[in-house]
DNA sequence: ACCTGAACACCGTTCAAGT
DNA sequence: ACCTGAACACCGTTCAAGT
């Protein structure tokens, strides 16, 4: 359609939370203002009210559009590939998913559950395909709730603001603590918050291998 | 001392932080309000700029609060105390840490590294005590970001605000997801959110038990 | 149906001026 | 040294009124 008069545009709701998701690249989450939404679309701020319940309901969708780009499709292990692959494959992608945007991890850790749509849907079919791979539904459920909160905690780590106090003394010299010490250790051996994520994932699944090896006995 | 006028009062920067900590309880995260702190404290809001530089600087005192209720003095595991029985009672620890105040685990995890002293402390701790245990850095610096990784990204979720519609739909019985089988399964058999946290971490100590033993060989 | 215009009740932060 | 008073530049949300 063609638009001759910018002020006379319909807006919907799709738009508005396009909008916000670029204004959470390039401000930051509390940069992310339905002020400054609705001035990019050159409307009210009161006119998002149509379109949106309130602030939250777009938080929510914004985690939506997030997880979708990462999971476009939903699908289970493909044939023959171990149920331990597959859902590596699906945590990388949930960090990936939440990497992909500016303080991505606080906007998919704070959405509401029940709202998010994506977020019930990655739930179920985790559980769903655990369930097909023999797991007990209890196994399933836990197995579910420590991979993912490990990639949420990792991730919301991995994006905090570095701290301003570390990086001035680390160019001082000054910090003969631990932490200098893993920072040092970390440059000289080319350690990346990629290797750190996968092999802490790795031990994880490794537990989850040992619990399932159990029950199947 | 005694204070007759209680305008005349002099605020120090301990009572602004443990006010604001109450304040967390009563109104949430984000009922923590600089104008809330100082009407508390019969103060102007700009009268606390005298002692704290800004709103994350108190932020970040408070996640220092928080742990230090949990972590009155930081020890390494006792004498014949095994490394894993020490490293799963830090952690749960620090997950009552944030349990203990309405939307905890948000303070801690969104507290700046080197601002909350305590949060570098327990970091150091952990490494250094799992070090002295046989740990190579390395796989100290892994357990610690795993295993805390977890903590934060499970109480996270678990203190995240219901969500309406799940009850609603619980309610009514019209739920036929994975997730609500889930529920259903919890109540039959009383699993608490304890339980899961507690055998989550268990895999997870399982699986770094046999990254010890690898690197031990 | 969809938006304007304007208000309401808030925020964090700064800073001259007081004491 | 420590606080007041007042301003500045913002917020989310609501709602009559317009079209």
């Amino acid at each position: 359609m063609l638009c001759y008069n910018v002020k006379a545009m319909k807006i919907h709701r799709e738009q508005i939370i396009d909008t916000a998701v670029s204004l959470l690249n390039r401000d930051g989450l509390e940069g992310v203002t339905l002020r400054k939404v609705a001035a990019e679309l050159h409307v009210h701020a009161g006119a998002l009210y149509w379109h949106v319940r309130n602030k939250q309901d777009l938080l929510d969708e914004m985690a939506n559009v997030l997880l979708l780009e990462q999971f476009p499709q939903l699908e289970g292990p493909a044939s023959e590939q171990h149920w331990s692959d597959w859902l590596r494959e699906m945590c990388l992608r949930l960090r990936q998913a939440m990497l992909a945007h500016r303080e991505g991890a606080r906007v998919v850790a704070g959405a509401r559950f029940g709202r998010a749509i994506m977020l019930k849907q990655l739930v179920e079919t985790i559980i769903g395909n655990l369930v097909a791979a023999g797991f007990s539904l209890r196994l399933a459920t836990l197995t579910y709730s420590t991979t993912f909160s490990y990639v949420y905690g990792f991730v919301i780590e991995e994006q905090a603001a570095p701290d301003p106090d570390i990086i001035s003394k680390k160019r001082d010299g000054l910090d003969e603590s631990i932490v200098a010490a893993i920072f040092r250790e970390n440059r000289a051996n080319n350690y990346t918050p990629d290797m750190d994520f996968q092999e802490g994932l790795e031990m994880i699944l490794d537990g989850v291998k040992q619990r399932m090896m159990k029950q199947s006995l």
